[in-house]
DNA sequence: GCTTTCTGCGACATCAATGTCGCATATCGA
DNA sequence: TCGATATGCGACATTGATGTCGCAGAAAGC
């Protein structure tokens, strides 16, 4: 009865996306998983998988751009262009934590962070580096180092935050607090100047 | 005949740490490299590689032992106990960063990272601890936040900047001062109170 | 020089993960 | 209720990495 052969089933939409979630909480805890293990943790078959994704490949392929979704969805709700760079960099930062486990599947492998599909993500980051650099033409932004590194010390401070918040190293409430200090003032006090 | 059958013969010590090392490089790049390919990168037999590593396991234990035993006396020779607790923390990181391929190596990837192996690791962690603690105590560094995570923002720093060094994102020469910057201020800058 | 040791080389068996298939059953949508 | 679709299930072949072995040649040590 195919009313429309290039939408597929609810139902077939629903085990896919099931499958792809457990696929991304499976892989962020062991890269090493069976494709049996991820069908496992998803609540079918191995061959229902193999049905939705032909190999290994498709389905990472799949995870990533689910999260890839997810983070730029997290980044554009941020509003990362209005208001002073500080403010933004401070929604952003946060926006992140919320995906964190998305991050952390997307760069704890360099097979993963290294994939093709990944670098369409290049497109996610292009604003953020505006409103670095924005920050940094206003002074309010460390103009001192490079705006990539910027970039990356954030998503490894994220990362770690993230990761901390899983192994029990902080508690949920206090991540987000804990990272934006870090993140904005460093681990540093000079008593002198600022004694906050 | 057997010297001394505890004691392995030079030649033999000097192959097996060129696969050590050839593994670690190996795997920093790709987790999922084949023995084959160590052995080549090696520039031995996978024959014979297998002859001091039975097993796979087997290389990856002893790749793990090097890396903390490298890290362990960079730490050592920053001489954490010593002086400013600020100053100690500066010579860490300046530490850590000499030797970011190890650090990469022992946590890329959480098979490595969780292995039993690695727990051996916490003996080198607690000095760190303390000297966190210390300059907590004084108020040179955030007492605000945990110090389990103020290791491990350092931690994650200081892969971010072995990384960016890899990939061409920072220049060698850049990469401690622009570390040392991030770890002790954060990248926000309060214009007010200090604008340097 | 000679003996011991180590390595290079290739063959072989093994094993686990992957990918495919056919059929029975359950579930969904009209 | 009925037809189409999706899934469960198990069997099967394939493939690539792993681990083992024996032998010959090279290198090291005395």
């Amino acid at each position: 009865m195919q009313s429309d052969p290039d939408v597929p089933s609810p139902a077939r939409r629903r085990t896919r996306q099931t499958i792809i979630e457990a696929a991304i909480a499976a892989w962020v805890r062991d890269r090493d998983v069976t494709l049996s293990e991820i069908a496992d943790h998803a609540g079918t078959h191995r061959a229902t998988l193999h049905r939705h994704f032909p190999g290994r490949a498709d389905l990472l392929v799949a995870s990533i751009r689910h999260s890839i979704g997810e983070i730029a969805d997290a980044t554009e709700a941020a509003a990362i262009t209005q208001g002073p760079p500080v403010d933004a960099l401070n929604r952003l930062v946060a926006a992140y934590l919320t995906v964190g486990d998305r991050i952390r599947f997307l760069f704890e492998d360099h097979t993963v962070a290294n994939h093709p599909a990944v670098a369409q993500f290049a497109a996610v980051g292009g604003p953020v580096i505006d409103l670095i650099r924005r920050g940094q033409a206003d002074g309010t932004i460390d103009p001192t180092v490079p705006s990539a590194w910027i970039e990356r010390s954030m998503w490894a401070l994220v990362y770690a935050a993230s990761e901390a918040v899983d192994d029990g190293t902080l508690a949920a409430h206090e991540a987000l607090p804990v990272l934006l200090r870090t993140v904005s003032d460093g681990i540093v006090r000079h008593p002198r100047r600022d004694s906050s």
